[in-house]
RNA sequence: GGCCCCGUAGCUCAGCGGAUAGAGCAGCUGCCUUCUAAGCAGCUGGCCGCAGGUUCGAGUCCUGCCGGGGUCACCA
C-alpha cells in the first residue's frame, strides 16, 4: 500500500468508527496539501456532511484525532474549515527519501508485456521540415519516452510520402532547370536542395499561369464566369474578405504599422483565377502536363524516372536524417508510400463481402459511417485506384502484422481529425484485434506572432535554421558568463547544444498538444524563466554541489529531524512522479511532464537559495540535502529525457 | 449550415469538482567576499468570453449564445 491508499484507509476507518458508515475510497477527496497551508495531504470533509451530520470543521476535527491516533505515519493535524491538513512524519519522508536518492530509474514502470507502436514525423519528401515537423516530431518522440517509461515496448516509425506529384515537381524542374546540378556540388543541404526545385517550380509554374491570364481562352473562361451564379456568391465573399482585411488593417495602424489594402486581392478576377488553379494545372498547363507525364511515366515504372525519383528522394532522406540527429530522434522502421499505397484493398473487399462496405453503381467503394456520428467515407476510386485511407487502412494491417502491437498511436496534426474517426471506425468495423487501442494523438497549428505560417508568403520557419539560431543563443549567453571554462571546445560546443535544444524543445512540448499555440523565435531563445534551461540549471546546481561534496558517507541522514517545510515539499513532489508518469502515458500527453519538470526546478531554486546543503548545521542535515538533491536532480533528468532533452553536467 | 477543438493577467501558457485562480515574459524594486545570479525575493496586473443550470462547493460538469480555428473530396 502506499501512502495515499494509507490514508484513505485510515479515513474509512475513522468514518466507520466515528460515524457508523461503510464508504470506499472513492468517496474520499484527497490531494495534496497547498503550499500556504502546513501539511502534506488533505483531506475534504465536506462529502462527509450528510453522513456525520455534523459541520465540516467538527468532522476535521474528529477525523484528525483518530488519525494521529491510530496511524503512525500522521505526525500532525490542522483543520481549516472543512479541510483537514494532514502532516506525515519525519520518519516516513525519511525512508522515502533513502528508498529513491539512488534509483535513476525512480519515476519508472517495469515493463508491462504491451506493445505500442507511435507514428510521427511523416514528411513529404518535396521539401525540407519547418516548424510543424517540429512540434509533430517533439511530440512523437516525447511521447514514446513516456510510453516506454510507463511500461510499454515502443516501436517508432513513421510513413514518408515518397510518391505522388509533388516530388515530380521537384523531380521536374531539376531536370529542366539544375543542369547537373548536386547538393554535393551546389554545398547546399541536400533536403534543402530538393526543396528549392519544388520552389522553382511553383514560380516557374505561376509565370506561366500569370502569362496564361491574359489569354484569349483565359479572357473567355473569366467572361462565362463572371456570368454564371457563382460569381455573385463570390462577390460577397470577396466584399466580407475586403472588410475583414479592413479592420484587421486598422489594428495594426493603431499599432503604427503602416500597411495599406492591395485592391487586387478582392476583385472577381482574383478570386477566379486563384480558384481557377488547379483546373489550370490539370487542363491547360505545358508544366502541369509534364509533370503529370512524370508521375504516369513513374507509376509505369519507367527506368530513368524511377531512378531520378530514387536519387532525389535519397537526397531528401539524408538531409532529413541531419535534423533528425540534430533533434536527437530515431525511428525503428520506415514505412513508404511507395510500397503501402496499394496496401489495404484486400481488406476493403473482405469488408465489402462480408457487408460492411458497399460498391456505389458507379463503382467506388464507401463505407457508411453515419451510425458513428460520421459521413459517408469513400474507400476505393471507381477506377479501383486506392486512396488516402486505403492505404492507411493496410499500413494499419501491415505494422500489426510486423510489431504485434495492441496500440496505435498516430500524432498528426487535428485538421486530420475527421479523416482518423473515420479510419479507425473502419478498423473497428473490420473487426482488426489492434482496433480498440488506436489513438490519434492530435496537436494544434503553430501559428508566429504574424499569424498562420504561409509558405506562399515566405514565412515558413524552417527546422534548421531554428536550430542553428536556438544554439547560437545559447552559445553566446554561454561565452558571456565563462562557466565552460576548462572545457574542450567539442564539451563547449555538446553542452551549448544541450541548451539550446532544452530552450527550443520545452518552449513547445510545455503546451498542451491540443491547443493552437503562438510560437514567437524570440521567446523561444529565451533562457531564463519558464525554460528548458532554467530546468538543467536546476540540475547543474545540484551536479556542482555533488562533485564539491566529494565522497559522502549519506547514512547519517537517518538521523535528521525535523524537516523544513520546503525539503518536505521537494519530497511530496518527487513522491507523485511514478503517478505523473502514468497519467501522461494514458493520456499521450507530454507538456504535464514539462510542467512538473519546471514546477520540480522551481522548489529546488528556492530551497537552494534559502538554505546550504553543504553547510548545513548538523552531518545529519548535510546528508540528507545531499540525499535530497540527488533525488531531485535523478527526477528532473528522467523527467526531461521523457521530453527528449538532455540535462548537462555544468552550463 | 452540420460536426470537432479553443476562449483564464498587456503577451505566452498552467490549473485532478474543493481553500484567497497560478507561473513565465513585459514594467518597476531589492539580493552575488557564502554550494553556478541561466538564480532568489517583492510590487504592479483578473466580471476565468457571456447567460443559465447541476452541486454543500464550478475556471473545471451540463445547456444555450458570442468570438476564433479546423473540417465536411473518388486530395493527402
Amino acid at each position: 500500500m502506499n501512502i495515499i491508499e494509507l490514508i484513505q484507509d485510515g479515513v474509512i476507518r475513522a468514518v466507520k468508527s466515528l460515524y457508523g458508515a461503510d464508504i470506499g475510497a472513492g468517496d474520499i477527496t484527497m490531494n495534496s496539501t497547498r503550499k500556504e497551508f502546513e501539511g502534506d495531504f488533505t483531506v475534504v470533509t465536506f462529502p462527509f456532511t450528510r453522513i456525520a451530520r455534523k459541520k465540516p470543521d467538527e468532522i476535521a476535527e474528529e477525523m484528525g484525532r483518530f488519525l494521529s491516533r491510530e496511524a503512525s505515519y500522521i505526525q500532525r493535524y490542522n483543520v481549516i474549515k472543512g479541510f483537514l491538513n494532514l502532516s506525515l512524519s519525519d520518519a516516513f519522508w525519511r525512508e522515502f527519501l533513502a528508498d529513491i536518492y539512488r534509483n535513476e530509474k525512480y519515476g519508472q514502470q517495469p515493463p508491462n508485456g504491451h506493445k505500442v507502436l507511435v507514428e510521427f514525423s511523416s514528411p513529404n519528401t518535396n521539401k525540407p521540415l519547418h516548424l510543424g515537423h517540429i512540434r509533430n516530431i517533439l511530440l512523437g518522440w516525447s511521447a514514446s519516452r513516456i510510453l516506454e517509461a510507463a511500461g510499454y515496448e515502443v516501436y517508432k516509425v513513421q510513413v514518408i510520402n515518397d510518391r505522388g506529384i509533388a516530388i515530380c515537381k521537384s523531380m521536374l524542374a531539376w531536370e529542366k532547370y539544375a543542369d547537373g546540378a548536386t547538393p554535393a556540388s551546389t554545398g547546399i543541404k541536400s533536403d534543402h536542395f530538393v526543396g528549392d526545385y519544388y520552389v522553382l517550380f511553383e514560380q516557374k509554374f505561376r509565370a506561366e499561369y500569370k502569362a496564361w491570364q491574359q489569354s484569349d481562352d483565359a479572357r473567355a473562361l473569366l467572361r462565362e464566369w463572371l456570368a454564371s451564379k457563382e460569381a455573385v456568391k463570390a462577390e460577397k465573399e470577396q466584399a466580407q474578405k475586403r472588410e475583414k482585411a479592413q479592420k484587421e488593417l486598422g489594428a495594426k495602424a493603431a499599432n503604427g504599422e503602416v500597411v495599406t489594402l492591395n485592391e487586387a486581392d478582392f476583385t472577381l478576377e482574383t478570386y477566379f483565377f486563384k480558384s481557377f488553379k488547379d483546373t489550370y494545372f490539370n487542363k491547360y498547363s505545358t508544366l502541369g502536363a509534364e509533370a503529370r507525364a512524370m508521375l504516369r511515366r513513374w507509376e509505369e515504372g519507367d527506368a530513368a524516372t524511377v531512378a531520378l525519383w530514387q536519387r532525389m528522394n535519397n537526397w531528401v532522406y539524408e538531409g532529413f536524417n541531419e535534423t533528425y540527429d540534430k533533434l536527437g530522434v530515431s525511428f525503428d522502421k520506415l514505412y513508404y508510400e511507395s510500397q503501402t499505397y496499394l496496401l489495404g484493398k484486400d481488406m476493403i473487399e473482405r469488408g465489402l463481402a462480408e457487408g460492411i462496405f458497399y460498391r456505389k453503381d458507379d463503382g467506388s467503394t464507401w463505407a457508411d459511417l453515419t451510425d458513428a456520428k460520421l459521413d459517408h467515407k469513400a474507400l476505393l476510386r471507381s477506377d479501383g485506384t486506392s486512396l488516402y485511407i486505403t492505404q492507411d487502412l493496410g499500413t494499419a494491417h501491415l505494422r500489426y502484422q510486423d510489431f504485434g502491437v495492441e496500440k496505435m498511436v498516430y500524432v498528426v496534426a487535428d485538421e486530420q481529425n475527421y479523416h482518423f474517426q473515420a479510419l479507425f471506425e473502419a478498423l473497428k468495423r473490420l473487426k482488426e484485434p489492434y482496433a480498440d487501442g488506436l489513438y490519434h494523438l492530435a496537436y494544434g497549428m503553430v501559428d508566429l506572432p504574424t499569424g498562420k505560417m504561409k509558405s506562399r508568403e515566405g514565412t515558413v520557419v524552417d527546422a534548421d535554421d531554428l536550430i542553428a539560431e536556438v544554439v547560437e543563443e545559447a552559445r553566446l549567453n554561454s561565452y558571456e558568463r565563462d562557466t565552460l571554462a576548462g572545457l574542450t571546445t567539442e564539451e563547449q560546443q555538446a553542452i551549448v547544444n544541450q541548451i539550446g535544444l532544452a530552450a527550443l524543445k520545452f518552449f513547445i512540448i510545455k503546451v498542451h498538444p491540443r491547443k493552437r499555440m503562438t510560437f514567437d523565435p524570440k521567446e523561444s531563445v529565451d533562457l531564463q524563466g519558464q525554460t528548458g534551461p532554467y530546468v538543467q540549471n536546476a540540475y547543474v546546481r545540484v551536479q556542482s554541489v555533488l562533485r564539491k561534496g566529494g565522497e559522502q558517507a549519506l547514512e547519517a541522514a537517518s538521523a535528521y529531524e525535523q524537516l523544513e517545510a520546503q525539503e518536505r515539499e521537494l519530497l511530496s513532489q518527487l513522491y507523485a512522479l511514478p503517478e505523473l508518469v502514468q497519467t501522461a502515458a494514458a493520456e499521450y500527453d507530454p507538456s504535464t511532464i514539462a510542467n512538473y519538470c519546471y514546477d520540480l526546478a522551481k522548489a529546488f531554486h528556492r530551497f537552494y537559495h534559502d538554505y546550504s546543503i553543504l553547510n548545513a548545521d548538523t552531518e545529519a542535515a548535510k546528508a540528507f540535502r545531499l540525499q535530497l538533491s540527488q533525488a531531485v536532480a535523478n527526477a528532473l533528468k528522467l523527467g526531461m529525457n521523457l521530453l527528449g532533452i538532455e540535462m548537462p553536467e555544468r552550463m
